[in-house]
DNA sequence: AGAACCTGCAACTATCCGGTTGCATTTCGC
DNA sequence: GCGAAATGCAACCGGATAGTTGCAGGTTCT
């Protein structure tokens, strides 16, 4: 199996976008409370509202979360796709190494 | 279930480790080559043995990756380990977010 | 011994990133 | 209509980070 199907250049923005832990809680509570407001979102965070709102846009970036107006308020949900592609990633690079254990287990025992 | 089983404080350092395209290369070369020196590693890359070096070495911090000296060369080589604990994060994600479905679904139907 | 090779350490640069403050704009409730 | 609430936009700051170059030290090979 090739490394490239782990599309490096696709994926590694995805875990990027995960790899804050102000942004992986974030993604937690949206996972778990589903789609919200940008205020109720910073109801109990220590940071900004503007914090939270760049995470989001950087979120969205990512392709990991959308956002649709509602009256005054944007309201934010998760998009589940990319979290998908990170897995199948992860899967792979798993994979990848246990043939490669494999392998060396063929080559040292007889 | 709780977001807290996520653990963001532990898995957003791994995610932002395999958040830069150049490391989830690294990593994926590692996965599929087995353990190799960094000369060996820089071979094909467009970019200086030294910068190789730090993106191991932030692998390592993340407990990614591993070395050990054999001779004149380093030898990195993948920890599972991470990798794994990453993998149960997103899949917890997942899980959360299907179930966030099933109670919207249970509440608009009858 | 001497050349070639692999690595480590340090300094330096440019850029990105997380977070803040301040202000303007739209929208809801009374 | 008016105040309060929710958001958007822009500027700014300090620290992290991806990358470079240069040099010194340990290893292998002939």
């Amino acid at each position: 199996m090739l490394a490239s199907r782990l599309r490096p250049k696709k994926t590694a923005p995805i875990f990027a976008a995960l790899g804050d832990e102000t942004r992986l809680r974030i993604v937690a509570r949206l996972s778990t409370s589903g789609p919200m407001s940008i205020a109720h979102l910073t109801r109990d965070a220590s940071i900004t509202r503007q914090a939270v709102t760049k995470h989001l846009h950087v979120l969205a970036h990512a392709g990991l979360a959308r956002s649709s107006r509602l009256g005054r308020e944007s309201v934010w949900e998760l998009q589940p796709a990319p979290l998908e592609a990170a897995r199948r990633c992860l899967d792979g690079i798993s994979a990848q190494w246990d043939t490669a254990l494999d392998r060396l287990k063929l080559f040292v025992e007889p």
